[in-house]
This record gives C-alpha cells, sequence and structure tokens, in this order.
DNA sequence: CTCCAGGGATGAT
DNA sequence: ATCATCCATGGA
C-alpha cells in the first residue's frame, strides 16, 4: 500500500470526524478507513501531516476543506466567553465538503436519533445497499446511490432500523433517481431558494436543510437548530429570556454569527455534546444536576 | 429499567 | 402564524 503525505495545517482528524457531520469513519489502529465517495481510503496524521491511501490525496484535501482559511474564519466568530471556549475546545474542527446526496439521505435519517444511532443506520444502509471496498485490509463500504434506495422497500429499510423516517427516505430518494429535482444543479441557487426546495423533500425541515446546506453545499452560514444548539443558545446566550420561539432564535443567529455561522454553529456544538451535562431551570436560573461522563 | 436523541408532518388553536 | 402530538428505535 503506497501512502503519501499531504501538509494539513489547522487540522484536527480526529476531532473533524467525531464532530457529527459524518457517520462512518472507523478507527483503524492509528488511523481511520471508510469512503469518500465512491474511493475507499485510510487516513492517519501526525502533527500538522496527512497520511493518505494511495492516489487519494487530491479526494482527501478537498473532503476535509483543507483550502478553508481556518484561522480568518475562527477570527470571525463573534468575540464572547461561550464562543471562545468552544473555538478553544474544537481547535482544528473543519467543515466536511460531503457528498449532496450522501449529506441528505443521512440527515433524513437523523431526526430524532443520537449520534451513535445515526453511526449504526450509516452502517446498515452502506453494508445493505452500498458497495464494499478494500483498503488497509479492511472492508468499507460506499454510500448507495439514490437509485439503489430507490429500488428497495420500505420494510427493507425499515430493516436498517430507520423507523418511520423509512418512508421519508424512499420517497426522497425516487425523486432523486427519477430526476424530479437534480442535486447538482441546486448549486446555483442562493441560500433562500436552495433552502426551500431542500424543504420540499419528504422529511426535509429547516434543520435538516441547513445540515446539508452546510456540510454538502458549502454554504458556511446555514446555522442548524437541534435540541443541543437551541439548549445552548437558551442557557448560554437568553438565559432569563420567556417565550423564546424559534423564529426568535433564528434571527438572532443570523445576525449574530455572520458569515460563518455554520461553523460556529459546528464548533458550539461539538464543545457542548463533548461536555454535557444536565441541567434544569430553577427560579429562573440553570442548575447543573449530574454530569455525565 | 428509563431516558432521550443533530425533527418533521399534521391537525388544533 | 404558533403550538401540541405523534412517530420508532436502541445506546447510554
Amino acid at each position: 500500500m503506497q501512502i503519501a503525505k499531504i501538509p494539513a495545517p489547522d487540522f484536527d482528524l480526529a476531532v473533524t470526524l467525531d464532530s457529527g457531520q459524518v457517520f462512518h469513519w472507523k478507527e483503524v489502529g492509528d488511523g481511520f478507513a471508510g469512503a469518500i465517495g465512491d474511493s475507499a481510503v485510510y487516513l492517519e496524521q501526525r502533527g500538522d501531516s496527512l497520511f493518505v491511501s494511495g492516489g487519494a490525496e487530491g479526494l482527501v484535501g478537498n473532503y476535509f476543506a483543507l483550502d478553508h482559511p481556518l484561522s480568518e474564519i475562527c477570527a470571525s466568530f463573534p468575540n464572547d466567553a461561550v464562543m471562545n471556549a468552544a473555538k478553544h475546545f474544537c481547535r482544528g474542527l473543519r467543515i466536511i465538503r460531503q457528498p449532496k446526496w450522501e449529506s441528505l439521505a443521512t440527515f433524513i435519517c437523523s431526526s430524532m436519533k443520537q449520534v451513535a444511532h445515526i453511526r449504526q443506520i450509516s452502517r446498515k444502509l452502506r453494508e445493505r445497499f452500498g458497495e464494499e471496498r478494500k483498503i488497509v485490509n479492511r472492508v468499507v463500504f460506499t454510500f448507495p446511490s439514490a437509485k439503489r434506495i430507490a429500488a428497495s422497500s420500505e420494510n427493507e429499510l425499515r430493516g436498517c432500523a430507520l423507523g418511520y423516517r423509512a418512508k421519508n427516505l424512499l420517497a426522497t430518494a425516487r425523486q432523486v433517481a427519477h430526476g424530479e429535482v437534480n442535486l447538482e444543479k441546486m448549486s446555483i441557487l442562493p441560500d433562500v431558494d436552495l433552502r426551500a426546495h431542500l424543504c420540499e423533500l419528504p422529511g426535509v425541515g429547516a434543520k435538516v436543510a441547513n445540515c446539508v446546506m452546510l456540510f454538502a453545499y458549502e454554504r458556511l452560514r446555514a446555522f442548524p437548530i437541534d435540541v443541543w444548539i437551541e439548549r445552548v443558545l437558551r442557557e448560554k446566550y437568553f438565559p432569563r429570556a420567556r417565550k423564546l420561539n424559534a423564529g426568535r432564535l433564528r434571527a438572532f443567529t443570523d445576525k449574530y454569527f455572520g458569515d460563518h455561522g455554520g461553523y460556529a454553529q459546528q464548533y458550539l456544538f461539538h464543545h457542548a455534546r463533548m461536555t454535557k451535562t444536565r441541567t434544569k431551570r430553577k427560579r429562573g436560573r440553570f442548575v447543573t444536576l449530574s454530569r455525565v461522563k
């Protein structure tokens, strides 16, 4: 196996792969094995260098967006205590450029699921419907195409622990496979129109649409608000606000976090998830109940 | 065992 | 327009 070395300053492979953007990489020795699109890849980081299985250098550099000016992006974050803590904690985290269908399908499956569950769903979909590849003596699977998912049945998808999400994934896969929507051509749309088109797909609402925009369409302003981010916003930015609805939070995040809001969001998300504490509102304040490992 | 999760669709106010 | 309810599943 030929291994190429590529420079990867301002990058943390492990943090990036563990930050809830992608769900299929598995640890192998000191590195990770998985698929980028159709190609099986092995990755290992040593300091500021990335060691990549043969021929995948360009693929890897693009996937991990090593061209993003990360220090400038982080410098554009709002200067407050919460953001600074997350920025320090997540140093080297980059927003990945994911394949569009893979990202869309995965986040349709993500609703009301913990990250560990999404990993299982991703693995089962790949093992059952994807294509097998081999890398460093390991078997990995590509993510199944929309056509392959569309050719399956709802019951087969339910067999991948999808539950009620199976119907949505199948319906969206059919629209993509039949050409009713063209995910690639949607790249030319401005944010507002892209979001509106994505939200017309079954199982896609504002949150999933923003994830796909951020992770697959490189819309670095897109700011997904899930239960974790909503908790951070309520507890840290509006600690005693009453009647904070979704629209109010949306208005705040869109103007406060700015042009790289999606990056800021990902840092806040990963930081919160890795340092999670249970809290409860008590006499207008949030108090810690118990710390979870 | 219980709790809860990178939500969305639907129907009632 | 906002709000409540339901939807399945399994790791922690």
